[in-house]
DNA sequence: GCAGTGATCATA
DNA sequence: ATGATCACTGCC
């Protein structure tokens, strides 16, 4: 079973799609070539509101995409040297992405992109087959016992949201079916 | 534990 | 125009 996931899967709440996302493959072509992975770490930036998210302070020339349609990818550069990869969910204008943390023998956003070759050009661009970048179904079902529902981390200054559980692991201790 | 590294944004 | 900040990583 091999099936690339639907725009429709981005346009729910993004909490929702982060839970969803563990388990799905991120697949990546470049030069004629597939690489696909196993998500295993996910986080939902959700909203005005979210006083982590990119968005809690509206619209900017950085975090227009996150206002883009669902399925939009979202890549920002931080830390003067890191790429972040992000899809954005809900509908058109309403700010909301999940950042993909970690991939099954690549933890850490920054190590993926770098490892994928994900930067700016791929910003903006719809995830699927034309962008090179896209999530499919592998058939794999986790349970929910092997997620783990965590903080976000890195965003200590979103003070309350900090606390929200829209971080999900992976604890890979259940065989895959 | 913390330096590296530079784009981005708020302030002015 | 300037300065603080940063959804991180790798080395101490």
């Amino acid at each position: 079973m091999r099936k690339v996931v639907p725009v429709a899967f981005f346009d729910r709440p993004t909490p929702l799609v982060a839970r969803a996302l563990i388990g799905k493959f991120l697949v990546r072509k470049r030069a004629g070539k597939e690489e696909a992975y196993m998500i295993v770490e996910t986080e939902a930036y959700h909203g005005f509101e979210d006083k982590a998210s990119h968005a809690s302070r509206g619209k900017t020339l950085r975090n227009t995409p996150m206002f883009g349609s669902p399925g939009t990818i979202y890549v920002y550069y931080t830390y003067g040297m890191h790429w972040m990869f992000n899809v954005v969910c809900g509908k058109k204008e309403f700010p909301g992405a999940v950042l993909i943390r970690g991939v099954e023998s690549i933890r850490g956003p920054a190590r993926l992109t770098k490892t994928l070759g994900i930067d700016k050009e791929l910003n903006t661009k719809k995830i699927g087959k034309v962008s090179g970048v896209w999530i499919e179904d592998r058939g794999i079902t986790i349970s929910p016992r092997a997620i783990q529902k965590t903080h976000r981390i890195g965003i200590n200054y979103a003070q309350e949201w900090a606390e929200k559980p829209w971080r999900f692991i992976y604890k890979n201790k259940e065989p895959l079916r």
